[in-house]
DNA sequence: GTTTTGTTTGTAAACGTTTTCAGAATTCTA
DNA sequence: TAGAATTCTGAAAACGTTTACAAACAAAAC
């Protein structure tokens, strides 16, 4: 039970139970084929006999290793569920791994942002996965530009050519958008993200590029946008229903401006689909939980997370290599809330 | 642009440039009062110039620094919203403080648990938070022998004294149960956790005292549980709704059984309140996007969060200051969902 | 019995810090 | 002005690894 502070077993003392120098232990636990079968033998009983683990701040001091990494993640809001499917994606790679994942979450301020790129650097993390806050991030060029291994979701790098993973935004909004067109929807609003991130002015152009295939005005009064938030959301809304003339549909453009939006049309008394329909970017594994249940692009998180962490290993391997643009496409995932019951159409 | 690899600024080169030790630059950087002013100034203009940062890996490796600590954080779901506010409260301190936290998300896998465990205790972080993945669980216990500084929340450990921070769950669970009592709900059913964790046999407690309290039976049938997750909040709410003669009311006893739980409701057109009452345990910031909005027993799992990092930092300046143990009470958010307008009782 | 070759092992430097200890520089005291 | 006291600084060890290099040893070749 409680034996006086024994110290964890390091290089040293393993390599003195088995009789042998430091160098012989760390060829042993590098599969270096060198070693005589008999030595390895004599090491790897010692290693386990005193239960030895290497120290990874050691090792990452000397040198970066092979597996056993540490990947840098930061990201812009980890309240919106969509990036906790990409954490997720990340995070089940990296456990595969023995790898461990370092989460900066940022809350869209850029001063955090910058904050969390630093302490990753300065933790000596072998990759970062980033979300840009925008597409001319200065400080995540650097980092590129410092030869440090980075992938981004979601936005790319104006200035840079870099591994991106993302969803082909653009469509997905036009899909949202012409499902609701075909569905008789003639007004329908979009709740826009913050203005500063590519993402969002993506998924106006879907929403735009719907409404010109089917000659439908695009009015300016219907497109609103403030932040990527929650309270965004709320207060759009009820922007968008105070119009004299409120909108028969919402697009919202991002999970937390969905759910804000909803508050708010609930809080009217405002029925759904009846009185007015509402699709939002992003599904979530409870969409169906909601009253009536959600019609949502859904992208894939899980996916986006799983595909950057395996671009990041590469690009960890070969720094050389060109940069990779890969594009996941988005589903529709229609249910009660766009109007229609699935499969009535 | 494109200048040849420039390498980061040490203490070696930081001293160069200013003409001095490395010592003397270490010692600026720590504050160390005993140096002369004007050297003080060289130094840190030297280091301003070269856009020195510390390099935390080396610094972990040889002690463990006062400010900018790595943190490791242990929880059993990301997906679990309530974590998310958890993992907030505490991330918000920890940058405040330039800290970094590791995050290991063991989706309630006792393997992975230890995993991560083993990976952070090499990564050499300063101290543990850690949800348990019950109250028995060795590993966690072990960690606390070799005198690391660890935390729980949620959850204490049975054979350990340990700092712990939680939420009141019995008086949570009897609250909300009272609550649907009072509003006149006879055949109340209640959705458990995984009954390998404490927290559930503690809503147990609760939800069966507050039956008792008012003279009702305690039913075994309406009493059902699995797993903690979304599926397993679908499944029973479906056994529920079978049974020859339905609850008039559930209780769930988190998160994602209680959307799973909405999810089959839903599909199945039972209407909320009127036909089925519904009370969850955690409150989530769009709880009021639900329709009905949804009554819940709220935690505050930022304030947990929080308190649990403080109570970390104060445990590893003084290893030997006495286990303390908060309990945080909650608070139930009545809605719609439990069969009342807020206010109208 | 040398030399050559090949295999296996050990020594020591390096990574970037913190920190102890001793030494240098300065000031004070007489 | 010498010695003591005080203030400041630097050299070097340590943390636990990886790895280049050299040393040791055995086996094969002449």
């Amino acid at each position: 039970m409680s034996t006086s502070q024994k110290q964890p077993a390091s290089l040293k003392s393993v390599a003195k139970m088995a009789g042998v120098s430091i160098a012989t232990v760390s060829r042993v636990l590098n599969g270096d084929p060198v070693v005589k079968p008999e030595t390895k033998l004599a090491v790897e009983k010692a290693i386990k006999t005193s239960g030895y683990h290497p120290n990874r701040v050691a090792q990452r001091l000397r040198s970066s290793y092979k597996s056993g990494r540490l990947i840098g993640l930061v990201i812009p809001d980890i309240r919106n569920p969509y990036y906790i499917d990409v954490i997720r994606g990340i995070e089940e790679s990296a456990y595969a791994n023995g790898s461990a994942v370092l989460i900066g979450n940022f809350s869209q301020d850029p001063e955090k942002e910058k904050m969390y790129i630093n302490i990753l650097k300065s933790e000596s993390v072998d990759g970062f996965i980033i979300a840009p806050h925008h597409g001319h991030d200065k400080y995540v060029e650097d980092l590129i530009e410092q030869t440090h291994a980075v992938v981004c979701i979601d936005r790319g790098l104006a200035n840079c050519s870099t591994d991106v993973v993302k969803s082909d935004n653009e469509r997905g909004a036009f899909n949202a958008v012409e499902h609701l067109i075909k569905l008789g929807h003639k007004r329908i609003a979009h709740i826009t993200g913050n203005l500063s991130i590519p993402t969002t002015h993506e998924r106006i152009a879907g929403y735009v590029a719907a409404l010109r295939k089917y000659d439908l005005p695009v009015d300016d009064t219907l497109i609103r946008g403030r932040a990527s938030d929650f309270q965004s959301g709320i207060d759009i809304t009820a922007e968008l229903l105070d119009l004299p003339e409120p909108p028969e549909a919402i697009f919202t453009a991002n999970n937390l401006l969905t759910l804000g939006s909803l508050e708010k049309i609930h809080e009217r008394g405002v029925r759904i689909p009846d009185e007015i329909a509402i699709v939002g970017f992003d599904d979530m594994y409870w969409a169906a939980s909601l009253n009536p249940a959600l019609t949502a692009v859904r992208q894939h998180g899980f996916e986006i997370g799983k595909r950057a962490i395996e671009l990041l290993y590469q690009r960890i391997e070969d720094p050389a290599r060109p940069a990779a643009n890969i594009i996941i496409n988005t589903d529709l995932m229609v249910r009660r809330s766009c109007g229609f019951k699935p499969g009535t159409l």
